[in-house]
DNA sequence: CGGGTTCTTGACTAGTTTCAAGCAAAGTGG
DNA sequence: CCACTTTGCTTGAAACTAGTCAAGAACCCG
């Protein structure tokens, strides 16, 4: 199978745009010193969890999960979705506990590496470094956007520019078939990431429907027309 | 003057609860090898503007910043605040271009790193490039709270939440004299950072004087009773 | 002492949540 | 294989939170 040939760094620079530093060297040395470690992961499991410690830097080989903060009284926000190339746990590295929970969504492999090597990677390894720096970079614009949707669009524009999001960045993973996506979430888990309740989030859908905009039926998600969607997302 | 004598690394480590690798001679090293400029920025201007390549990775060294986004149609997010040790324009020197931009609330003071020498900080000084991401990671945590303040909290918890990180903030960079805090925002700021209008901040903002938790006067702002503001940060 | 910005307040409106109920699809066990 | 249960989706009505409009007061700066 491809994902027991695969090591932490490999997947790093995929979706970098342009990479600064070829590490191809580096990424082969990285793959002979470390041996780094995979997990798999059930559906479903909480596999990191808002006030623990965090043991781990992981890649997401494959499969699909979410971040998320919850509130005492049960309360919870979606942070965000990690796809395969995705780094998860960075934060609960570098300071002494998670903010943060994580839970799978779909079955899913990951490849972990161990807090107490983190200074190894960056003393020894400065261009791998540099791409997980990239990848917090581009979690961190990720977030702004976020932010952005839920502190100032309407209900539409939110959830469309949502729905746009998880698509683009899914195509850029190629995890789009015959023009079908295989969504992993339920109106719930939009509700909670676009900060609305469930049944305001279920009539938003139900106009984007009839806008002919998406089609979403059970786990499989086509977007029919994507400039109507951005029609949606931009004007509300 | 003080302010003549730092380089873009002394004030780093000033929040790093625990440093994993001392860097003490790094970073003498590090200011010997790069000159780093130094900014002069005068209150109120945008000085990193969304859609612009970034140039530099700044720290802040004196004053106070705030990093947002706007749409087509004016409206605004403000997606954090930079006082002294944050660190500006990571996103920016990664990527193309700048995704968000950032304007002066006072007059500021910062250090700057031209992109082009930025790999030169990750294959020479890697315990600088850990700091780096260690304030990256804080970045992103700020975040994490302010998309579940926005998200999930209702409008009198989401601003005492502000409310009280901003002074804790502050606090951290000593900013606080007899208990008093110059705090150089309007309540348009506060607004548009909580995703929230201007008129229901006011009257969220009056129930919190009235619940005599904090005085704000001009630009003078003192915590009266923080247990108070806890209160209303967590039931709403 | 103006003139502009910021703050404050009340009345009205709109968007969103909550409550409640029914339906559909998928999974479970006898 | 079919009742039974669970989970997720859909819809309408009522209640409420927050937004908009409008106008006056307070404050600050030149």
């Amino acid at each position: 199978m491809l994902v027991e040939k695969v090591s932490l760094c490999d997947l790093w620079p995929r979706s970098r745009e342009k990479a600064l530093n070829s590490s191809a060297e580096e990424r082969l040395r990285f793959a002979e010193t470390f041996k780094t470690e995979q997990f798999h992961i059930a559906a479903g499991t909480t596999f990191m969890q808002q006030g623990m410690p965090g043991e781990h830097l992981y890649t997401v080989l494959k499969g699909w999960a979410f971040r998320y903060k919850s509130l005492d009284d049960g309360r919870r926000q979606i942070l965000g979705y990690a796809l395969p190339s995705d780094m998860l746990g960075l934060q609960g590295c570098l300071m002494q506990e998670l903010h943060h929970s994580v839970e799978a969504l779909t079955d899913l492999t990951l490849c972990g590496l161990s807090r107490h090597r983190l200074w190894e990677l960056y003393s020894g390894f400065p261009s791998l470094a540099f791409d997980l720096t990239w990848l917090a970079a581009r979690e961190l614009k990720t977030l702004d956007d976020q932010l952005l949707s839920v502190g100032q669009r309407s209900a539409l524009e939110r959830t469309a520019c949502l729905l746009l999001h998880l698509f683009a960045r899914a195509e850029e993973e190629d995890l789009i078939e015959q023009g079908k996506l295989q969504l992993p979430l339920t109106q719930q888990h939009l509700a909670d990431t676009l900060g609305m309740s469930l049944v305001h989030t279920n009539k938003t859908l139900k106009r984007i429907y009839e806008a002919k905009a998406v089609r979403w039926r059970g786990r499989s998600f086509e977007l029919l027309d994507r400039d109507a969607l951005r029609r949606l997302a931009a004007d509300g």
